[in-house]
DNA sequence: GAGCACTGC
């Protein structure tokens, strides 16, 4: 890899153009396939024509693997060692200086440095990298590049010269980028890839969601290619982890079967050898999936879309392509974050197609038919801001003065009751008034790489001076899922056995609590690592927690040193001032028991939820009666999952704030600057309605008093006394 | 009595 020679990259015949067109031009698109080397040759062009001299060059990625990788590669072709004129920076890792001409970044990074100084003064030269991906982060960011070369005004004191922009994109949706950008130049490089052979296989339709349907196909066109084709390895896309592992142990089955079965060696290959790649998978167990396999043997990578752009492995010839993906999708019309199952787009579909053509040419087989891909695969996936929840992002662009969030130009429009719901959300947890300017609080809560509503909790549990509670649980909330779900039946009992101790042992009927107890466990432990094993709790997810734990206590720090930083005091218990800690960020995710073992939401939606059977307080719902949670999980039935028995007295003074502004007002809020008398008007209407839910609290404080702490540690012993008789009684 | 893709600050 070292030795290949830059200077026979496709894009090296089109330096002296390139540099041309980027010092003529504000902006400028740039688009070529993988391997034409734009990422690491594209910014040196610039630094040797002297566009350094008088500021960065930062050159942005969705992913921080690639940051680092690539900065590695170009410092070495530079000449010099990483973190001098060559330097990356990423969460928790800053690898550059100021003697950094070239800065590769996560998009992410740049945002925060836009927030720290709106005119980047820093920079000479911007250039976003993997646009085509449409990451959240990208698109905001293309954004505000776009306002402040267009509407420069009074943003940049302290500029010399103007910034430069160059936009990088595969070579999908140039045209669009190009006219968002006021029409700017193209420039197009040639790529070098090999070219990737397209089968569709079979019937699968839009409606076979139905994980068994494309599993058994998945793995029927896998062996089907096994016994049929030339050496080389193969890559199947699957949508998540139950589904990889059923899929290899049918592989596993039929495999050793197709072995003695078929004469395979033809081929040179004997056996195939099955691995299975998913997020949350150990780390030890990943590392055979780059290592070529072992001769005459053929390696089967089944994976999630991880493989797609996150990591890359050498060797592959063959994919299989299920055409399915589980995204996470935000509806603004039931107020949830609902997982699910959904056919792949073209553009994705080349993508995965891609991963075959990059060293020799490949085959990729794609279990649907083409009238599959004709009828249900849309051109390009909606891009992440039309699919996300806008809380975070929105309070940015309020922070670095876009007041106008709707008319904010994106290169895709989310829809606006998304925007609207954000600003309700902002508005509910205090981060902006109901002008829709951000407060003192909303300033404070920008610096934290949170959602606000946690935000709000850890700040106010900072304010209490109890942020040692809440700082760890907002860490623990900030990382992939601590519990280890194993794939087989035995350990799964054992891991579900340690999991229920580790609730008992938190003392507490409470998620949020269990959270609490398993980092400082965990932290306290002579082996943290032997502890997360004899446990089943993710090592690497909590070594995570400890490193966001440790970020979130600095900014705490350098905030808290600020002189205006909120203090309150408080009279109570510990647990009842960590629970109203919770409420004042969660007030919004609050539910009532209705009827058996459902709740309600009283957001507004009136959704009825069930507690999720990982929670500690699952088999218990007759004892509970409010309750506040922080997520919810949308599959068989609506589940919440981390959930808070609350007393109705925490909540009531908050829960006004969830009705009194509606969609209407914040529209406006969100288009211009408001009239003192609009203001006027919706406090009146806010009067009458608090009327009326005062005369409908009388009826409710009757229900409030069982829901205090001992009472919920009481139901706990009654249940598990039960449990225990129960368990008696059936064994004879 | 369920079963959670992937990023990022």
């Amino acid at each position: 890899m070292d030795s290949w020679d830059s200077r026979h990259l496709p894009i090296s015949l089109h330096q002296e153009k390139l540099v041309h067109a980027i010092k003529a031009n504000a902006f400028l698109v740039v688009t070529g396939e993988t391997g034409s080397g734009k990422t690491t040759q594209l910014p040196q062009y610039l630094y040797q024509a002297g566009l350094g001299k008088n500021g960065k060059i930062g050159v942005t990625q969705p992913r921080r693997v690639a940051a680092i990788t690539v900065a590695q590669r170009v410092s070495h072709e530079v000449g010099c060692s990483l973190g001098k004129e060559v330097g990356y920076q990423v969460r928790f890792d800053d690898c550059s200086s100021e003697n950094t001409v070239i800065k590769y970044m996560t998009d992410g990074c740049l945002l925060r440095e836009i927030l720290a100084d709106p005119s980047l003064r820093q920079y000479s030269v911007v250039i976003l990298d993997e646009v085509h991906e449409r990451s959240l982060n990208t698109d905001i960011l293309l954004g505000l590049l776009k306002r402040k070369v267009f509407h420069p005004q009074g943003s940049s004191p302290g500029r010399s010269t103007s910034l430069k922009v160059v936009v990088m994109s595969a070579t999908l949706e140039t045209a669009k980028l190009s006219e968002f950008l006021g029409h700017c130049p193209v420039f197009t490089i040639p790529g070098r890839t090999f070219p990737v052979a397209e089968t569709f296989c079979s019937l699968i339709g839009p409606k076979d969601t139905d994980s068994s349907v494309y599993v058994k196909e998945v793995v029927k066109v896998a062996l089907d290619l096994h016994t049929g084709e030339m050496t080389g390895d193969i890559l199947v896309f699957l949508t998540g982890q139950s589904e990889i592992e059923k899929a290899c142990d049918m592989l596993y089955e039929k495999a050793e079967a197709i072995d003695y079965r078929y004469d395979v060696h033809d081929h040179s290959v004997e056996g195939l050898l099955i691995l299975p790649l998913y997020g949350s998978m150990p780390t030890d167990q990943q590392r055979q999936i780059f290592q070529p396999p072992p001769k005459g043997v053929r390696k089967c990578v089944v994976a999630t879309n991880i493989a797609a752009t996150s990591l890359t492995i050498n060797g592959i010839r063959y994919i299989v392509d299920s055409g399915f993906v589980k995204q996470l999708n935000h509806n603004s019309r039931v107020g949830l974050d609902i997982l699910e199952v959904v056919p792949i787009s073209k553009s994705e579909a080349q993508q995965r197609a891609g991963r075959a053509g990059r060293t020799t040419a490949g085959k990729c087989f794609r279990i649907y038919s083409k009238e599959f891909w004709e009828k249900c695969m849309p051109e390009y996936t909606v891009p992440e801001i039309q699919r996300t929840s806008l809380t975070s992002v929105i309070l940015t662009l309020k922070c670095l003065g876009v007041h106008d969030v709707i008319r904010f130009p994106y290169l895709d429009c989310p829809e606006e009751r998304f925007i609207l719901a954000a600003l309700k959300q902002l508005y509910q947890c205090d981060a902006i008034d109901r002008r829709g300017h951000v407060t003192r609080l909303g300033k404070l809560m920008v610096e934290f790489p949170l959602p606000p509503g946690l935000t709000r909790a850890l700040l106010k549990g900072a304010s209490l001076g109890c942020e040692d509670l809440l700082l760890p649980v907002a860490a623990m909330l900030s990382v992939e899922n601590i519990f280890i779900r194993p794939g087989q039946q035995d350990k799964q009992q054992d891991a579900e056995r340690e999991h229920r101790k580790l609730i008992t042992k938190s003392g507490s009927c409470n998620d949020f609590t269990v959270l609490l107890s398993v980092f400082e466990k965990c932290r306290a432990s002579d082996s943290p690592s032997t502890w997360c094993r004899d446990h089943w709790i993710h090592w690497r997810a909590m070594k995570s927690a400890f490193n966001v734990e440790t970020q979130l206590r600095e900014i705490l720090l350098r905030l808290k040193k600020q002189n205006d930083f909120p203090m309150e005091t408080f009279d109570g218990s510990r647990s009842e001032l960590f629970r109203r800690c919770l409420c004042s960020g969660y007030f919004a995710n609050v539910a009532r028991r209705a009827v058996g073992r459902t709740f309600c939401t009283m957001d507004g939606h009136g959704s009825v939820v069930h507690i999720h059977p990982s929670s500690a307080l699952f088999d218990q719902e007759a004892e509970l009666d409010w309750i506040i949670f922080h997520d919810v999980l949308v599959t068989s039935r609506v589940y919440v999952r981390t959930v808070c028995p609350i007393r109705y007295d925490w909540v009531k003074d908050l829960l006004p704030k969830l009705h009194e502004v509606d969609a209407y007002e914040l529209s406006s809020v969100a288009r211009e600057e408001v009239t003192d008398e609009e203001v006027t008007r919706w406090e009146a209407k806010e009067a009458a309605k608090r009327q009326a839910d005062e005369s409908a609290e009388e009826a409710l404080k009757k229900m409030e008093k069982r829901n205090d702490d001992t009472s919920v540690s009481e139901a706990r012993a009654r249940y598990l006394q039960r449990k225990k008789e129960r368990r008696q009684g059936k064994v004879p």
